[in-house]
DNA sequence: ACCTGAACACCGTTCAAGT
DNA sequence: ACCTGAACACCGTTCAAGT
């Protein structure tokens, strides 16, 4: 019906309320979730704000600065989703088995969002460092989260960093695959998740007769 | 010291020697490899073969397409070294690590082609269902794997295609964070492989008491 | 059948100029 | 300081024409 084929402009004269920067982060994210990364381009980013194509230059390096800068507030918001998750469910077992789904959830409710934030950004020539730091910061959850696991005895005491590399592998592997349309089957996503968090348990559990309650007197 | 601004031309005449789109496909690779993907250019294939740059649409229906040969080239070598690793390691226990060890070295030694591989190009708009194939037929090589170790009661009886999407997100997630950077310390990547397949294996071992060896009488 | 050169549309980036 | 429009370089793709 309705011929959008030229998306609405906002003809402001100038862009003078302050944040320019914060809106072309939230434009070139509404684009990336709607059209993918490709759909990404500057005319129209500056089409849709209302400013001119090159305006854009003057709070990001270029482009590929931009796409960093979208990738670090996916981790952001990665880090607080696996924080609420640990949280709400009782820092416990089932929360650990919690933040592993709201992990691979952010990852299939975002999935061009995601794939930006996987797609070597941070192994080309110019390493963002700030993005760097937001994706240790989600790491970091996850580090500290088997850290009190550990703690309560309800896991192996082997190095967090290691184990939660382990993990992240894994739920980061189950995330891709999903997103790359490799789980085909009716509820695929879930049945994998299930099984992957019991098969996950079991090959971390405390090693038995180490249990963590101290061997009482001896 | 040598000005390689332009790289070395070949100008034939004509491109008569059969297979053009065999020498595309190698020189799309070669590029991958040294340049990464954003280094693929139309332009630049032709000149390095000597052919005019819309020669490519003889044999691609576009630069998509070619992509896509180049992602189903890669599935095709990947199942080819994961079953060689499975072949010359015993078919056991060992061979079982040695694959995984396969794959994520596969990834390391070609990450710009291993990232195609996994871009999204299947969740595109026009899956190519060659590519798909392929893909399947290397998931295929982990399941077979999985089933002689169930057959020999070395592991766990689960449904084999859940089993392996499982494994298969593990080694694709430590292969993803591997050429991602962000496996930093010396030996990282080692020392990842070794402690996961040792938690993994613990994850599927056999359940104890149903043991593949028939209980005698009873 | 296979290949070519010219032309077109599109996009990131630069830059001198405006306020 | 921040923004703009014109211009430039680059790239995928189309197409009429060659052999």
């Amino acid at each position: 019906m309705a011929s959008h084929k030229r998306p609405a402009r906002k003809p402001r004269q100038a862009y003078h309320h302050g944040n320019l920067r914060r809106a072309l982060l939230d434009e070139a994210l509404a684009i990336i979730r709607v059209e993918g990364v490709s759909g990404v381009k500057l005319r129209e980013i500056g089409a849709r704000i209302g400013v001119s194509r090159t305006a854009l230059y003057r709070h990001f390096a270029d482009k590929d600065a931009l796409l960093a800068a979208v990738s670090t507030e996916g981790f952001r918001t990665l880090r607080q989703e696996l924080t609420s998750a640990w949280r709400a469910e009782g820092r416990a077992d089932d929360a650990f088995r919690a933040m592993g789904v709201a992990y691979v959830r952010f990852a299939v409710a975002n999935p061009s969002h995601y794939r930006v934030m996987f797609g070597g950004a941070l192994a080309s020539e110019t390493p963002d460092p700030e993005l760097a730091a937001e994706g240790e910061g989600a790491f970091r959850a996850l580090v500290d989260a088997l850290v009190e696991l550990q703690r309560d005895g309800m896991i192996r005491g082997d190095d967090p960093m290691l184990m939660a590399t382990y993990v992240w592998s894994l739920v980061h592997g189950m995330a891709m695959l999903a997103i790359d349309g490799r789980l085909h089957q009716q509820g695929a996503v879930e049945g994998l998740l299930q099984y992957a968090f019991d098969r996950l348990r079991t090959g971390i559990a405390a090693s038995p007769g180490v249990d963590s309650t101290p061997a009482r007197s001896t």
